[in-house]
DNA sequence: GAGAATTTTAGACATAATCTAATATAAGAC
DNA sequence: GTCTTATATTAGATTATGTCTAAAATTCTC
């Protein structure tokens, strides 16, 4: 459980309003170690107080997103997939259980130039993807 | 227009039926410059012959998908784009207006094992975010 | 504490994708 | 070419995911 002021200045920093509602979600994704859709993050935030319609977890994601303090990943055609965003990292999306993790920062790959053309790169991430350790051990992959 | 001489090798490396739908569907994807999603497919085809229904769109996408000959790419919260996969490439989304477009292959960055653990790695891509050449031009980005 | 701007809410709505079970088709054997 | 069988297609219902609305509540600044 996290405290008020360990998650506040995410807020000020980024000048977005802190309800409870939207502490409430950051909390929750922080204690989470695998990714989350809004539905599951919907289902917990109404165990506990506060509470949360459905239109708020996905307007609270999107402030949250637009400010950085979490990261959307849409991968296979499943549902978004929320993570919190404090350290910057890859994914790995499993081919056969469809399970995504993160993978530890590796630096940049050098990209070329030429292939970006008048592009102005803000970020970059790499998406692996192949066999998770579960399906290997399980399946002989 | 492809030819059917000229898709049909693929098919049969996968062991894939080639069905009239699936032919024109990758047929369609091929002569496509940008990305399309299911729907923009599914009208498509049905312009011309021979029709397919809604399910067999997707179907036949992800038929292609899991054989390789189209790549999938979910990004924003927008519905899922499909892509002709016969050269390796990069993904580029645009953080203003989302469009995505392809980038040159340019070579492995480097992976430290210590960052794959156990997984085993089939493939990899880029993903790059920012400002695309049109927005930039139009926004002074 | 008052005021203005933003956020939350429940539920209706919109869109994307899958499922079902009957029918049609492709590819190999002959 | 014809037969056989596994596989693919179909229309429409269904589910899943996400957005919108307008009224009520909350946050932040002064």
């Amino acid at each position: 459980m996290y405290k008020r002021e360990e998650i506040a200045p995410a807020f000020e920093k980024s000048n977005l309003r802190m309800t409870s509602q939207r502490f409430c979600i950051m909390e929750y994704l922080l204690r989470r170690t695998v990714h989350s859709t809004a539905d599951e993050i919907f289902q917990a935030i109404n165990k506990s107080d506060p509470r949360a319609s459905r239109a708020t977890v996905y307007n609270s994601l999107n402030a949250l997103n637009r400010a950085g303090l979490v990261r959307e990943i849409s991968i296979d055609g499943k549902a978004t997939l929320f993570d919190s965003n404090l350290r910057r990292h890859h994914h790995f999306v499993c081919d056969h259980c469809g399970v995504v993790e993160d993978v530890a920062w590796f630096d940049a790959p050098k990209i070329p130039r030429a292939a970006l053309g008048a592009r102005r790169i803000r970020d970059f991430e790499v998406v692996l993807r192949g066999s998770c350790e579960n399906c290997r051990s399980k399946e002989n992959l």
